[in-house]
DNA sequence: ATTAGCACTCGCACGCTTAGAGTGCTAACA
DNA sequence: TGTTAGCACTCTAAGCGTGCGAGTGCTAAT
């Protein structure tokens, strides 16, 4: 189970297939690690060290007699234990923070532009989401009547997110009742979180229980409108083209269903969103993603924040075979900066 | 050049052509319009009009011994003259209608979902813009302080689209500030298209001509910064994974350029944005999109308005062989709903 | 004007063969 | 005991010839 059983010789050769095999796609034969890694030892011994490999379930043939190919439990244990961070250099540091620093964004932009940072550094497909307003803390909402019988509701909230709404209240209103109602809505719901007041509002006694003498029939329709959908959580994904030039994904049959499910944008937020233990940062190796036409493919992604509220994931999406250690340090580096840039800008 | 030379039964030849090989992608042959078509003649009579019409240029052979398929320029003719305009059954026109209405949508989300309608209904790829805003006319704009340096400017324009934005001025302002800087802006630029107000905030000389006395530097500034970017031009494609399913896409090679093109979102918007001449609705076969990628397919689409206002355009991207009446059908009808419904909602 | 008949072309599927790559095993070796 | 040379074995992929079937174009008869 642990690496323990693996002595250095294995993981020397472990190594050697998956560094070969990410730059071919082809099966590795004993010769080859010899050649390539000038190994003092005949390809009769590597064979006898793959054969163990394979054994431990970390190694696989296509057929009787080809070289051998990474399993995703042998990406796994490289992952975990073998891999070495990579650091970026200079000149994709300063790529990745240009980006940015180009042109004013604003929130749901930044996103956006990260999945195509991501995309263009890792030559794989990059994706970005921005999480539900569920999370977010309501800082300020204004009304702005638009008619008679329709309003413009903007909320702001403690990350700087601003969010904007027509609402429509079946009573027509003067300007003066909105103020008011504005007044009443800021002082009742500030600080409490999106998320909360969604479900209040659906519910007419908490409704009352807030609102206490306050609640006309207009403030309840507006507050229910408001609140009542939940959107806002929206997935971007850029360089999918990318994989066209995939040696595993030449035939349709094996890239139609990763772009099916890509196509699937509920899916896709499925897979990024942040799960219970949360990490920093998290490798998805082919079946462990659990999503029908992620088989072929792994991601790695991480959560960021903007003062220490979670606001969205960003990931690379890449086949198996992927430079796992290039990939992390680009994702992890991203996402430091995109935390910070949109702490600057919002 | 025109069809006059065609005769009835060259016209009916050609028809069925396009007919058989719309369902089955193959080359067809003179035996088989016989017999699907029933008619009264033998395959050699068929062949001789085949013939001709190959002479036209309407049809061509892949090879010497195969059937006919046809041309670009038969589907022009197809589709300019023998095309039957196709009524959409009820329940087409109630599921497109009901998709509007099953959930309240702002701007953005009614054009993001008409893609999805008109993939789901084609079964090919939808596809819809929203034009940038340059064309809106600003009916009014309010200022939210969000803290003392920066202002979330909420536009709203004649057609009823909002969008709001963070501006960051280099002053900081009361309340009683902003509420003054409010009332000049919309005083001298409620009216006035945004492109018009963007090229007026770029030039200092027009903007003291626009504000006299009135302008302040942070009045400069905010109008500069509001009005500077031009974005609000979006592309939301949806069923692109319908392609996997064609015949004649069943190649990488043939797919990939389709999709490579697809993730450039300013070549679709490019390629959809309305042309001079603009006639309600636009059909281009193939090689006629003058698009990179796009040569195996063609576009039907419609500009849509609101109030008289250009505010997008939707299609459907289909491959050459697809049901033109169908789907001329289909997207005329659609651009009519969106255009009500985006006038009831907005 | 239409059609039967026929020669001709071409693509495609099938079976066969061969070359080459790579393994696993065994026995010899340090 | 770990390493290696040697060899038989397996399997893939590519190349090649063949025959079949579909479809045409042409010609001569109706």
């Amino acid at each position: 189970m642990t690496t323990a059983t693996l002595n250095q010789r294995n993981r020397d050769v472990l190594e050697a297939i998956i560094n070969c095999y990410n730059r071919t796609a082809k099966p590795v034969s004993s010769r080859t690690i010899v050649r390539q890694y000038g190994m003092r030892l005949s390809p009769a011994t590597i064979r006898n060290t793959m054969a163990q490999l394979a054994e431990f379930g970390y190694l696989s043939q296509p057929h009787t007699s080809a070289g051998r190919i990474p399993t995703e439990l042998g990406y796994r244990v490289y992952v975990d234990n073998m891999m070495t961070a990579q650091r970026l250099t200079d000149k994709e540091r300063r790529f990745i923070r240009q980006r940015y620093d180009s042109s004013e964004l604003d929130f749901e932009e930044t996103i956006e532009q990260t999945s195509k940072i991501l995309s263009h550094i890792s030559h794989y497909i990059g994706v970005a989401l921005s999480l539900q307003l569920h999370q977010g803390i309501l800082r300020r909402l204004e009304l702005i009547p638009l008619d008679t019988q329709k309003v413009i509701v903007v909320l702001i909230t403690n990350s700087g997110l601003v969010k904007n709404q027509v609402v429509s209240i079946q009573a027509s209103l003067s300007n003066a009742d909105i103020y008011r109602i504005s007044r009443i809505l800021n002082e009742k719901l500030a600080g409490l979180s999106l998320g909360e007041i969604q479900q209040i509002s659906q519910n007419r006694k908490k409704l009352k229980a807030i609102f206490d003498r306050d609640l006309s029939e207009p403030v309840a329709i507006l507050t229910r409108n408001t609140f009542s959908m939940d959107r806002g959580s929206h997935v971007y994904l850029d360089g999918t083209s990318n994989f066209f030039g995939q040696p595993e994904f030449l035939e349709v049959e094996q890239i139609e269903p990763l772009f099916r499910f890509l196509e699937q944008k509920d899916r896709v937020a499925d897979l990024l969103s942040p799960k219970e233990e949360n990490p920093e940062i998290q490798v998805l190796i082919g079946s462990e993603n659990r999503c029908e036409g992620m088989e072929m493919c792994s991601v790695v992604q991480s959560t960021f924040r903007v003062r220490g509220d979670l606001v969205g994931t960003i990931g690379v999406i890449g086949p198996k075979r992927m430079e796992y250690s290039r990939v992390v340090s680009i994702v992890r580096f991203t996402s430091r900066v995109i935390g910070k840039y949109l702490r600057k800008a919002l």
